[in-house]
RNA sequence: GCCCCCGUAUCCCAACCGGCAGAGGAAGGGGACUUAAAAUCCCUCCAGUGUGGGUUCGAAUCCCACCGGGGGCACCA
């Protein structure tokens, strides 16, 4: 008698057996068929979500379908512990944020381990752990001796709300990427990674990274923002210093009628310094402060700004300019200076046009008329040159290269890349992350803390709670207080803590050896399975995760710790699951607690349901009946399997001989092994199940036919439990057990087709007459060409559309299409 | 403003290198089974591919412009 489908008693069963057997460990030392799979590791904030069990799902599938194929496959998890989320919560409730950390991830666990994911369990570790983050501190240190971590005073984007400050990726729009809080500038002494250093290689390598798509490459280069120009040296009068401004357009030179500095700009202060302008500079600066980074960038507002009562000198003519400072030039671009070229500048245009000040053309259109009196807005097209002495007539094309060379030839230029990428402010001032391993000695200063005396562990008895001032740190009298390495006299400890990107900046690199104690990783081992061969997870870290880890990757190469220049060269962004259009939330009542979906339908259902709903990368917005579609869709058809299994004798008790019907539905079943295959490789899940959908279709008609045959049925299902095992590994455990096998269906090698009983013995030839379909003939799969056009002739209708002449032309495409050209009557 | 991605049945989604627009699912309709219903099984309806041009024997697919949606960058010199 035919069982029903438990799937709760099922899963939970294999679930525990695996675990038991370590089924999914990978060897330390892999075979050279490898494969290392790896999906971004999860921050602990309450349950898994739906993206989480989305991208989990696709990387599950992904690796296991991979150990069919054969090769070794490591596919690890690990906890993103440390972080503000943890902090707060701690706050609210008064508790320590390791607990709450803690008791999130046993969540996690355990709902990773019922919906089946197949993780190296032995490799799990939690970046709040001392064990982890001594290797953050380590490699901060080698950070520090290369010159590639320091310390300097800079405009930096202090979060209100968070009591921190943060990275420029971690600001959106003006706004905390965590809170939504405005952002504000503030002034002060931070630690930075020297990610500038490797801005070009940044760029450069992304076409290393085949496996990319190209929305990602994009946000990448626009976020570094490379910008190839020239560097052009001023002289101020009464200044010994001279000033180098930045401009992509040296060409324009001899069209600078005045020369502008940030108002921030140190050297503006000097130039006023005693004179009657000194006082309405530290008025204008005073305003501009008060101005929010939103409205200080905002295009709309009109550009304000104050002659300096001084003169700069033109290098390319000598000519006297008028030194102003203006807000729309920012300190951090470039060198905080510029020259203004109004005429072929829209900002330079608009600011000159409220101030009175000239414009000259210097670049005009072949045949243009560009008067700088009367033009109505800047030119920034191309042209050739005029008003510019030996130069005149050079087009756009060559005149930046030309007057650059020109002006490295004179000593008052050169070319230069100028990046919009910032350095990396890695200090917050919290408490759940990495101490800094810095002590500040009264004598010797900074002194990094030496190698042996790693960890500096976080101390427990601290007042989280952010005053603004000080970081929490520093309310542990006994921890801050320590002694100088160098001389042994008093010192203290820097209180800041890592930017937790810094733990996920290498991460994939430890799951390689996850229990060294001498080192990070050995770089032997990581470099054996390294880099990544699949990546997975949310293109949300565009310019964070993704942008830093590949960073670390190149320092680590230069740190002859790995040997690839790109940790991820093949990366699979999720789309976002989303209901209503909108992301989940709870606030906002639309969502769906995976918990909810595989109680009441079961893991296997719940995955196939997020890899049948579209490509990976297509954004998901689930039905906003809830869980409810997993039981109209997925949950039904695992029913349909389940019964189409318990239909096969597990004796093994063979069929009658094969007859036409049987026959076709064995070439199905081998055109369904090779389509999904395909599927497989392409990522492209839901295309897979529809073809198994598709098989388990033609098996239920055959029997409803009253087909019977137990040796061509028993292939069938054979063949589809081992497709579907890596998407839904449980019904699929189970049967195969039922069907009597002793081993495991994940252990079995990939099926195979078979080329001759897939193909089609009649393949169907289209007939078209200028383009359309006029006839359709059945045709042998090899047919020759000439074989085609004889039975396209024969054709009446195709005759008819002919009107009796000869084509003029003949285009085949063995054996499908054949298409002729009717001659003009 | 510049750049990237996407527009296909009522809905979700397919369509390889340009070659019969439809694989799968949902919803809808019909039928079988049943005393009846549920469940199950079978059958079935549904668009000419956002719009307008172009290239081609042939365009959902390639090119151009536009419209709509999503995203990135943006007083970046």
């Amino acid at each position: 008698m035919a069982d029903n489908y438990h799937f709760t008693e099922i899963e939970d069963r294999w679930s525990k057996q695996w675990i038991a057997d370590k089924k999914w460990a990978a060897p330390v030392h892999p075979r050279p068929n490898s494969r290392y799979v790896v999906t971004m590791y999860p921050y602990p904030s309450g349950d898994l979500h739906m993206g989480h069990v989305e991208i989990f799902t696709i990387n599950d599938a992904i690796a296991r379908w991979s150990r069919m194929r054969g090769f070794d496959v490591l596919n690890p998890i690990g906890w993103d512990a440390f972080g503000l989320p943890a902090e707060n919560a701690a706050i609210r409730r008064g508790i320590n944020p390791k607990q709450w950390t803690y008791d999130n991830i046993a969540k996690h666990r355990a709902s990773m381990e019922r919906l089946g994911y197949s993780f190296d369990w032995d490799r799990v570790f939690y970046t709040c752990d001392p064990a982890y983050y001594k290797w953050n501190q380590w490699l901060f240190l080698r950070f520090y001796e290369r010159g590639l971590a320091y310390r300097a005073k800079a405009a930096a984007n202090w979060c209100p709300n968070d009591m921190t400050v943060l990275a420029n990726e971690q600001v959106v729009a003006g706004r905390c990427e965590l809170c939504g809080a405005e952002v504000e500038r503030r002034y002060l002494t931070q630690w930075f990674f020297r990610i500038t250093n490797y801005a070009d290689r940044l760029v450069d390598d992304l076409e290393l990274n085949t496996g990319w798509n190209e929305r990602l490459k994009s946000i990448q280069r626009n976020w570094i923002g490379r910008s190839p120009g020239a560097e052009v040296t001023f002289v101020i009068e009464g200044v010994d210093d001279p000033v180098t401004v930045f401009t992509t357009r040296p060409d324009t030179l001899w069209g600078a009628t005045f020369f502008v500095l940030a108002p921030e700009h140190p050297l503006a202060e000097q130039l006023v310094a005693g004179s009657a302008y000194e006082q309405d500079l530290a008025i204008f600066r005073r305003e501009v402060a008060s101005l929010t980074e939103i409205d200080r960038t905002s295009t709309e507002r009109p550009k304000k700004g104050m002659f300096l009562g001084k003169y700069a000198l033109n290098p390319v003519n000598g000519e006297r300019i008028p030194v102003w400072v203006a807000d729309y030039v920012l300190l951090e671009y470039g060198t905080g200076a510029i020259m203004a070229v109004p005429a072929h500048d829209e900002r330079d245009f608009e600011f000159a046009r409220s101030y009175n000040l000239p414009v000259r053309v210097v670049i005009q259109e072949p045949g243009g008329d560009l008067n700088g009196a009367t033009m109505s807005g800047a030119h920034s097209g191309d042209g050739f040159m005029v008003n510019s002495g030996d130069f005149d007539g050079t087009p756009t094309e060559s005149s930046v290269k030309v007057v650059t060379d020109w002006l490295e030839s004179q000593g008052t230029g050169r070319h230069t890349v100028n990046f919009r990428l910032r350095d990396w402010l890695i200090s917050r001032q919290r408490y759940w992350g990495t101490p800094i391993p810095i002590v500040y000695c009264e004598e010797h200063g900074e002194m990094p803390v030496p190698d042996e005396d790693l960890p500096v562990e976080l101390p427990d008895v601290v007042d989280f709670n952010p005053t603004g001032q000080a970081s929490p740190l520093a309310t542990a009298a006994e921890w801050v207080n320590t002694t100088c390495p160098k001389c042994g006299k008093p010192a203290r400890r820097e209180t800041d803590t890592m930017d937790t990107f810094v733990d996920s900046s290498w991460y994939f690199n430890r799951y390689l050896d996850p229990h060294n104690h001498k080192l990070p990783f050995d770089p032997a081992i990581a470099n054996a399975w390294m880099p990544i061969d699949q990546y997975s997870g949310g293109i949300t870290h565009a310019v964070m995760h993704l942008i830093y880890a590949r960073f670390f990757q190149k320092v680590l190469m230069d740190l002859g710790m790995a040997e690839d220049p790109e940790p991820f060269p093949s990366l699979l962004n999720q789309g976002m699951v989303t209901m209503g259009g909108r992301p989940m939330s709870k606030s906002r009542g639309n969502i769906v607690e995976p918990a909810e979906a595989f109680g009441q339908y079961g893991a296997d259902a719940l995955r196939l349901y997020m890899l049948f709903s579209g490509p990976p990368e297509a954004d998901f917005d689930w039905p906003v009946e809830g869980v409810g579609a997993v039981g109209r869709v997925t949950f039904p058809w695992l029913q349909r399997v389940w019964r189409l299994c318990e239909a096969i004798d597990p004796s093994g008790a063979g069929g009658q001989e094969p007859g036409p019907p049987e026959l076709a539905l064995r070439k199905q079943v081998h055109r369904t092994i090779e389509v999904v295959t395909r599927d497989y490789e392409a990522f492209s899940f839901n295309t897979a199940i529809a073809r198994m959908m598709e098989l388990v279709n033609e098996a239920y008609r055959y029997r409803a036919a009253g087909g019977d045959n137990q040796t061509v049925l028993r292939e069938l299902v054979e063949a589809l439990l081992k497709l579907l095992a890596p998407m839904a590994p449980y019904i699929t455990e189970e049967q195969w057990h039922r069907l009597g096998h002793s081993g495991s269906v994940h252990d079995e090698p990939w099926p195979v087709f078979d080329a001759g009983l897939a193909a089609a013995e009649l393949a169907t030839m289209v007939v078209q007459v200028n383009g359309k379909v006029r006839d359709t003939i059945e045709v042998a799969p090899d047919v020759a060409a000439a074989e085609m056009e004889r039975l396209a002739l024969a054709s009446d209708k195709v005759q008819g559309h002919l009107h009796g002449l000869a084509p003029s032309k003949v285009i085949t495409k063995p054996p499908k299409l054949i298409s002729l050209v009717a001659p003009q009557p």
